[in-house]
DNA sequence: TCATTGACTGATTGACCAATCAGTAGTATG
DNA sequence: CATACTACTGATTGGTCAATCAGTCAATGA
């Protein structure tokens, strides 16, 4: 799927990738959309469940913050599970039940990333009067990110990329890019 | 186009809708791939024209600023154009060609953001030590919040949109919210 | 031991659609 | 007037692919 494309990812293809005929495929799956809805939702609902789990771990507000805005980030060129989400968003324009899954995945990132501002504000780390109009900011700002980071390769390095999220994060929650963990960011 | 999208929409649909004849499409166009990328660049190159026009008005940088951003942001649920971009995208994962041009079209708009802030900067207007990062970092968000927008009706209204793109790019420049044109942007 | 069921295969079918092509009509050129 | 050229049509073709279907095989259980 990541290397041709939802929609031009052929049934024959899953079946040859997965060993197995293509008449298993229709066996398990009425039809090629309800398979691509399901790996849709199968993906979406492990990311969420991973990324609850980072902020359920210990550490201060920055450390929690700096790492949903790494695990946000594709972990290095190879990392092309952003593709899914790219296509997904094509296919979402039309279909409404990929829609909801995408809308289910973008609310749940809001949700966690106004929750870690709140608790470092709650806490007194943090400064900031709009946690969730920050979180939409941050959250929007990582998706056009990432998709130029995944469309056009050596444009935009990762370390770029995470610098860009610091800056952005440390403005929204009255921090300095400094106060972030140690992982050199590179130079603008 | 918009209605079917890039993929689906079949050579005989252009057809119908532009009251010709299949064959004739063909005429004038090789391949249905060609006519895709002829289109997008069109579509490209009227949109960069469009936005130097803007940035080379009248006007304070503020003001400037603010016209570049609501040029971004589509005029209403209405206006699709966005819809043509998202798509695009995913095409241009697979497809260099269509890559070249959206690669063309984002660095147009980064390069413009970036020209207006270093305007606003040698005018005393803005402060800003580095006006590409800035400029990077607003166009992508806009990116971001644009999908958003575009494929979740009613999630994320248009005013709050334009909001978010003031307080993003206000704190770029070192303004405040309450610096930019009248136009009143919706409480967070 | 025989029937039933679930997992699976691979060939087939039928729809869809880009691209082709033979042919028509109108216009310009010498 | 004849030739040539451009714009155009609509029927046809050939390839592609999701979905179907008849049938195999192994495991379970009465």
């Amino acid at each position: 799927m990541l290397e041709r494309g939802l929609a031009s990812t052929r049934v024959a293809d899953i079946a040859k990738a997965t060993n197995v005929s293509g008449g298993l495929i229709h066996y398990h799956f009425a039809t090629k959309d309800d398979l691509i809805t399901e790996m849709l939702r199968s993906t979406s609902d492990s990311e969420i469940q991973r990324l609850k789990e980072i902020v359920a771990g210990p550490g201060t507000a920055v450390q929690l913050l700096d790492r949903v805005l790494r695990f946000y980030i594709p972990a290095s060129r190879s990392d092309q599970s952003w593709i899914l989400w790219v296509d997904a968003w094509a296919v979402g324009v039309r279909e409404e039940h990929v829609r909801t899954i995408l809308l289910e995945l973008e609310d749940a990132w809001i949700e966690i990333l106004s929750q870690v501002i709140s608790a470092g504000v709650a806490s007194g780390e943090f400064t900031c009067d709009d946690p969730l109009g920050s979180a939409e900011r941050i959250d929007g700002m990582l998706d056009g990110l990432v998709v130029r980071y995944t469309l056009h390769t050596g444009n935009l390095s990762r370390s770029r990329m995470l610098h860009h999220a610091r800056v952005a994060a440390a403005r929204e929650v009255g921090l300095r890019l400094s106060d972030f963990p140690d992982e050199p960011a590179e130079a603008p």
